[in-house]
DNA sequence: GCCGTTTTCGGCCCGACTGTTTTCAGTCG
């Protein structure tokens, strides 16, 4: 899809237009315009005219602009604002501390063009004079500087918010706060996160901060006050705190989650019907008289809105949609009845399968798969033929004990680099699903990946493809596939596409998930367990696909045990027939 | 550059903190 790169061209111009010192609200146009392409499900080279101004943001100028790109390749203004400004001077915005303004004022007098002209210029002490800038901001771009030479890029969720939940835990423990939130990109479940916001009451502010500052996770403190403190941890994740009266709370937790494309939206209908929205609540002109803000919900009463879940507020039609009365009623934890990707000790699983089970009907489940891995995994003690029927023999004895509580026969299968199946049809016949997955051959070119998930989904056996792009977070990238095609595919053969839950993978993404839907793809919530433990990531799943807009109809591991093996795809079926 | 139940022209979200300043611009979220 090149929606991608459209993104980066205007996100890029909008840059440049900054750098020029052009008017603010064009820049802002292609800013949000950068946003929306970055977000569209769909591929937009495949959109008609109408389609392409129907996208908010985009309208006549740009959809010229997106032509010309998917046509030459380029976009003219660009290139020509490209040749004005050399590209180093772009990275220089890039550095915190470093506006638009400084950036031109650098590149006007001193001709720096680029990050390491300006350390170089700074050490020389070459920024004497220059309006405006004295010690102080010298020191703050040094310290810019190391901090994105150290990369600053987005971390995964599931790395940050742990410690997110560490900061509140101390936060309560040796700060004066009464009430305590994490806001921000963590609380909209975004699969990376580049801050933690945390927002607070409390009538004692100044002793609260000074908690804050304090805290062992401060590497560096950026910026305290009375209401708002900054600090940047040794691992570089930058942590703001604020504080606000009870009163004001509801509409700063609004404020802090976000998106601030969502946020603007609120803002533009507040204004329009006579209202002011801001972090410290809802407030009626004339006279500024407050009605509402205390909680949440206040902020989207007063403009006869419903609530929008946090999971939604990108700015990508939910504002309409909760206008219109079509909210999605957003699929939750409690709404999941079992787990269909669990691995046990028979591969490179921790437990045994009777600890699994306990764990499981801890969780209130109604059943598991088990769904160890195959041969060709040779590193996770993958099950051959033999041993794959010796487990569905200890499967059946475990659910002769276990009355109210089903564990299904299953398998995660190595599809290989051909796209054939680890495993005979006939060794998978006697199973309640197989989960297909791609564990080898990462590299290979995307015509030949997407044939090779094609010719499995087509096999007769495979009930869900898992984990489907391959990508861990921050580790490694998603393998190159037409998502399209396999979607589509997975729609004609019935083949369910997973949720992958584990805080890396979280795979299928946001985006992969909407398209899903619009194809009419069933969806699974797996958590993909080798430790107990890791039965809590289906609470990152079930968020994950609220942000794809998931209903419970759209996903199959809401269902019952008697619902749920009817809509399951096997090839057991076929063996029985052949039987006969 | 976008957009319209005030408008096809003239608007476009709102506030905190810092540093360099005697009243505010720049940056950030």
């Amino acid at each position: 899809m090149k929606n991608q790169q459209i993104a980066n061209i205007f996100s890029e111009i909008a840059d440049l237009l900054e750098l020029k010192g052009e008017n603010v609200f064009r820049i802002r146009a292609y800013r949000r315009a950068a946003q929306n392409m970055d977000g569209l499900s769909k591929d937009v080279a495949a959109l008609s005219q109408e389609e392409l101004e129907a996208i908010p943001g985009i309208g006549k100028d740009l959809v010229a602009k997106i032509h010309e790109f998917l046509e030459t390749g380029t976009v003219s203004k660009h290139e020509a604002l490209k040749k004005e400004i050399p590209g180093g001077v772009l990275e220089l915005l890039h550095i915190p501390g470093l506006g638009p303004k400084k950036t031109k004022l650098l590149y006007d007098k001193l001709h720096v063009k680029g990050v390491d002209d300006l350390e170089a210029a700074i050490r020389q002490g070459k920024l004497a004079g220059l309006p405006g800038i004295q010690k102080k901001t010298e020191e703050n771009i040094l310290r810019g500087i190391e901090l994105i030479k150290r990369g600053s890029e987005r971390k995964p969720l599931g790395r940050v918010l742990p410690l997110a939940e560490d900061i509140v835990r101390r936060m309560k423990e040796g700060a004066p706060v009464d009430r305590i939130e994490i806001a921000g990109s963590i609380r909209r479940w975004k699969d990376t996160v580049k801050d933690i916001d945390i927002l607070t009451t409390s009538k004692q502010p100044e002793k609260v901060m000074d908690a804050f500052v304090g805290l062992p996770h401060a590497g560096r403190v950026l910026m305290q006050g009375p209401t708002k403190s900054s600090i940047v941890t040794d691992d570089g994740i930058q942590v703001d705190l604020r504080v606000v009266e009870e009163r004001s709370f509801g509409a700063a937790l609004a404020y802090f989650t976000g998106s601030k494309q969502h946020n603007i939206k609120l803002r533009e209908m507040a204004v329009r019907a006579g209202l002011k929205i801001n972090e410290y609540g809802v407030f009626k002109e004339p006279g500024d008289i407050q009605i509402g803000g205390k909680k949440e919900e206040d902020v989207y009463k007063a403009l006869d809105l419903p609530f929008i879940a946090p999971e939604l507020r990108e700015d990508m039609g939910e504002i309409d949609a909760a206008l219109e009365g079509r909210l999605p009623k957003l699929v939750t934890l409690e709404d999941i009845k079992g787990d269909l990707h669990v691995h046990t000790n028979w591969s490179d699983g921790s437990h045994d399968l009777e600890e699994i089970v306990a764990a499981a009907r801890q969780k209130d489940y109604r059943y598991i798969a088990i769904t160890d891995h195959t041969k060709g995994l040779g590193v996770a003690h993958g099950l051959d033929e033999k041993r794959l029927a010796d487990e569905i023999r200890l499967i059946d004895e475990t659910n002769k004990r276990h009355a109210g509580f089903k564990v299904l026969k299953g398998t995660e299968i190595d599809i290989r680099a051909d796209g054939r199946l680890d495993l005979s049809d006939e060794a998978l016949s006697g199973l309640d699903l197989v989960v297909a997955s791609i564990h080898s051959g990462f590299g290979q070119s995307k015509e030949q990946m997407t044939k090779r998930i094609l010719t499995a989904l087509r096999n007769t056996c495979v009930s869900v493809f898992a984990h489907p792009t391959g990508r861990l977070i921050g580790v490694r990238d998603a393998y190159a596939v037409d998502m399209e095609a396999v979607l589509r595919e997975a729609a004609r053969q019935g083949v369910v596409m997973e949720i992958n839950a584990q805080p890396l993978r979280l795979d299928l993404n946001d985006l992969h998930i909407k398209m899903a839907k619009q194809f009419g793809v069933q969806l699974v919530i797996s958590t993909d367990m080798h430790v107990t433990s890791q039965f809590d990531y289906m609470t990152y799943g079930v968020s994950l696909a609220r942000r794809g807009w998931v209903e419970k109809k759209d996903v199959l591991n809401a269902l019952e045990y008697e619902e749920l093996i009817p809509r399951l795809k096997t090839c057991r079926v076929v063996k029985l027939k052949r039987a006969k």
